[in-house]
DNA sequence: CTAATTTTTTTACGCGCGTAAAACTTTGAT
DNA sequence: ATCAAAGTTTTACGCGCGTAAAAAAATTAG
């Protein structure tokens, strides 16, 4: 940076500005600090920069199961809107696992972020370790809630997912039954849950939950298992089954492909099946998964805007944002 | 730190020691900073540690694209394995965007990290900056290989995959044709094609390769509509189809929903369909994907070891080491 | 027990930058 | 042209640690 300083004639101290906030020096400083750095390609020491830095430019982005494609998906978004918006996205999974949810909070305090953007593991979470972290980090929570802890919390309104999802079937045909895990890892299972509770009592019809077994993120293999168990005992009491989650449903639509149980609206199928999230697979399964979408690109955006205003010194009290997903009918249901 | 160093009763300098390398110091100085740590919780300053020590402890990992699940599964293996081995593992992904690769370079740089993992995206990486890249810090290359630039390569032996398949189609019903894409993003793809057209050779069979349009990483959709194609101008010589990858399988199998063609290796399914790479949804594709699985966990380990090797100062010519891949005999084929 | 060796302490410097304060210069408005 | 406001330079300090060198202490070998 000295020398930066000494070929473009510029002080060192105005250069550090420059790199803090480019805008914040005269045009015409700007122009030779930028026709020096042409020709030098100098690179300023991150380490350096950010050990006397009140506040750095790191954002964290920490999603529980980055091999989910939902998740990867929604992190690829936050990612771009952080690189836009001039932070330094890092990326980290929990894998799943609550211990390492705690160990990636760890690092992350470390770092020194700006900002954070945490989808929580939910159920299994450390809440005292969240509500901890962030009293000192300014953490956005997305994707579910967890009480109302952070600076705000950006997701989807399951309510309305399910509500309007379970309208349409029974709209279409029989009222769906309603296919869960028993004790779901994500506290928007319960939220789909009721909600499915209130459309069905709404409707005048007699909700049936279907809840399986299986613990962890494996929610294919626990699908098709309960699937398959739930056929055996006959616990689907109409042809129309909507799942809490598309992976659920994608572990369903196997279970039937295993018994020969044709799935779809024609005249030829025993069942329907629909799901919810607008899984990046759902498009691909035999048929094509019928789902409720997340507005990912909005979620993503929502989500950043406001870690980043808050970050820049807009004090807010604590606000709950869900936003509407999309019905996409396709030929499961 | 100084702190530590008074309640401890052991100098800063040792503390500093301690922290580089634990078994550096007398066990009873490790323990007594140890217990020292057990009441005070003091965390270094990872930025101050970072700017002086020649070597940071820091290991970035990229993919090309983190929402396929395949270098999702790959790279959180890798991650372990840096944590495992005392370094902090950062990730990043290319996002198929051959610009973003280079981005991510340049990130990383700015990380001064003691080693890189690093899977190009390959025929669109920028040649130039990846071998500068690895001139400047040590990088181990993986799953797909660009000449022999880096420490070493570490990946599936593509050949082994495709001929082993091949075989395997060959001896249980009509010999398969070979199911890719025209320009293919990755380069074991032509590996694959290759190793195809050896093993039908040997066989005595004429070979007869398939190749669709279709650019980028969207390859399932690629699959679908290549398939579509394939199928309205009878370009599938035999029953058995086998596909570059399982992505592209998955596309296939929903074209052949969407044509009603029953897929399997019973009597009333008109083809059979393999794909390649073991997939995480390969087992709930309908019907379920015969595949053959790369050996992620032996990928993984191996590569992640000979970057440690590398970095702590062993010095080995350039070395591509293939892994061998599993059959995984489904319904599909 | 003494000498040789290893480990720790003391002392001291510097990494590359952020930042504060005061003096100075440029810009824009009157 | 004159003055105030805004931007810039100079000077100086410190962040929290790594690291080097020399002195001191602890351990081990003989």
């Amino acid at each position: 940076m000295e020398e930066l300083a000494s070929v473009s004639g510029i002080s060192r101290p105005t250069i550090s500005k420059y790199f803090n906030e480019p805008g914040s020096v005269r045009p015409s400083t700007r122009a030779k600090i930028e026709a020096a750095l042409e020709l030098h390609d100098y690179r300023p020491n991150i380490y350096a920069m950010n050990q006397n830095r009140k506040l750095t430019k790191n954002v964290g982005v920490v999603v529980p199961l980055l091999s989910d494609p939902y998740f990867a998906e929604i992190a690829r978004n936050l990612e771009q809107h952080c690189i836009a918006a001039g932070y330094r996205p890092t990326l980290f999974s929990s894998h799943g696992d609550p211990a390492l949810e705690v160990e990636v909070l760890d690092t992350l305090r470390s770092l020194k972020p700006a900002g954070v953007l945490l989808a929580p593991l939910g159920r299994a979470s450390d809440r005292a370790a969240l509500e901890k972290f962030c009293d000192d980090v300014p953490t956005l929570i997305f994707d579910s809630s967890v009480d109302e802890i952070g600076l705000a919390f950006v997701g989807s309104d399951n309510f309305q997912f399910t509500a309007h999802i379970t309208d349409y079937l029974c709209r279409t045909s029989e009222p769906p039954c309603f296919f869960e895990m028993k004790t779901p890892a994500n506290p928007n299972a319960h939220r789909r849950r009721q909600s499915y509770l209130d459309a069905m009592e709404s409707f005048g019809y007699t909700p049936d939950v279907v809840s399986i077994a299986g613990e962890g993120w494996g929610f294919e293999e626990i699908g098709r298992l309960g699937g398959h168990e739930a056929f055996e005992n006959g616990r689907f009491s109409t042809n129309s089954i909507l799942c809490s989650n598309d992976r659920l449903a994608i572990g369903l639509l196997t279970a039937c492909y295993e018994r020969g149980i044709r799935v779809g609206r024609t005249e030829d199928c025993r069942i329907r099946v629909a799901g919810q999230d607008g899984h990046p697979h759902s498009r691909y399964t035999c048929p094509p998964l019928t789902t409720i979408s997340h507005n990912y690109e909005a979620v993503s955006q929502t989500a950043a805007d406001a870690l980043f205003t808050a970050i820049e010194g807009q004090v807010s009290p604590w606000k709950s944002t869900r936003l509407e997903g999309k019905l996409i009918l396709r030929d499961s249901a």
